[in-house]
DNA sequence: TATATATGTTAGACTAGTCAAACAAATTAA
DNA sequence: TTAATTTGTTTGACTAGTCTAACATATATA
């Protein structure tokens, strides 16, 4: 039975090296930061880790998830996010406000307690903010994040965030029809500058590369040619 | 804020004291045997909570909880009570599962949830068990709990449990048509031989004292002579 | 009332999780 | 290729909660 911080440092792993896009591994300060702990902490937590085979570490290198790790990790977020479903869609919270209430009941030890809030959501396939929830063998899609930029023309992406956080750029956002869980297509990009045809509900727009480039998607076809 | 461990003593010294029909302070010994630690270990905490306020403490005298740590007990109680409700009514947990995850559930901290839950479950009175819920405000109906043989001729009182678990004795408590929550009149006790006169739904029944010991019963009546 | 038994307290030790400060290695830039 | 900077590690200390073992007080009983 692992303590509720050696649970918090396996979610914090998994989210910033298996559902990171871009890195695969993650160091001693960005786990620090992640956590909101100091390096020195996660560094003998580090080590407690690797003694019970979650984690894989050596000195000096950067970490990540044994599979057992993963395993667990797992499990952590699909109690995280089964949570936070049941909390906007039973209890009738905001999405903003769900966090820190699921961050507790995350650790609530129960696997009949877990199976069944599923099925009284009906087997939710994403929580409230468009992540993945893990079904109840551990299985999930896990979509990896990216820009809009770096969609492949022709695919269907959906939103999943935003970089910029700016009134200017969030009505933007706004005027363009898009917000979460949105699907956008991409239709065609302009070779001269770049330049991206889009088609978010049926109306075609053309944005900037600088606006692309804010935009947070994940795309389940370019997830499923892997 | 309390920890997990702080509230757990505050709950046990509640029940071990105000929910008690016999006494209204507890010893040492009996909190660590209720608590499944050490006395030492209680000894240590009851001086810490008498810092905080929360507990009337004297060496080598029994303890019991200040007004504030009621409150705060109640808090807890609540929660229990309301998590082990959610669990059987919306998750088809049965009576005997729900402790062990409400022990968990209810040191969860989050004013809006547990009032949400409440909604939820449309401001329950009682747990599965037939226990008091406290209301938002803390407000509780505490009924010493004491066994249908004590209960006084003439009085009506509510069955919230029993001590046999034995398929036997189920059977003719529910031959009786006793369940949790019914109401059942002491109609006579017979001097010669102990036998009790009940009535169950308008029909009457004539049970020995030896089963009587086995029911677990409230009574309004009693409480409000007090 | 003297003694045996109950109950309660203290002291010292251990574990988990944390930090600050000093130190070491690796990386980047000059 | 050396120096400056970033990143990671170690050490020693602190807190909360727990325990064992020794000790103190109170209560019950002979």
């Amino acid at each position: 039975m692992l303590s509720f911080t050696e649970e918090n440092y396996l979610k914090s792993l998994f989210q910033l090296t298996i559902e990171s896009a871009t890195k695969s591994e993650a160091g001693t300060n960005e786990l620090a930061a992640h956590l909101g702990v100091k390096p020195a902490t996660v560094n003998d937590m580090l080590k407690k880790l690797k003694e019970k085979n979650l984690v894989k570490y050596e000195k000096y290198a950067k970490s990540s998830l044994t599979k057992e790790g993963k395993k667990i990790a797992i499990e952590i977020i699909r109690k995280h996010r089964l949570w936070e479903t049941f909390l906007v869609e039973k209890l009738s919270f905001t999405w903003d406000e769900v966090h820190e209430v699921a961050e507790q009941l995350e650790h609530i030890q129960s696997k009949k307690l877990i199976d069944k809030l599923d099925e009284l959501l009906n087997f939710p396939n994403a929580d409230p903010h468009g992540d993945c929830i893990p079904n109840a063998k551990g299985e999930m899609n896990i979509l990896p994040r990216k820009t809009l930029l770096e969609e492949i023309v022709g695919h269907q992406c959906k939103m999943v965030g935003v970089k910029d956080n700016s009134a200017a750029f969030l009505k933007y956002v706004d005027k363009l029809g898009l917000s979460i869980n949105q699907t956008i297509k991409v239709k065609a990009k302009q070779d001269y500058d770049q330049q991206i045809d889009i088609v978010i509900n049926g109306k075609k727009h053309s944005i900037s590369p600088k606006f692309a480039e804010q935009i947070i998607i994940v795309c389940p076809t370019c997830s499923k040619k892997k």
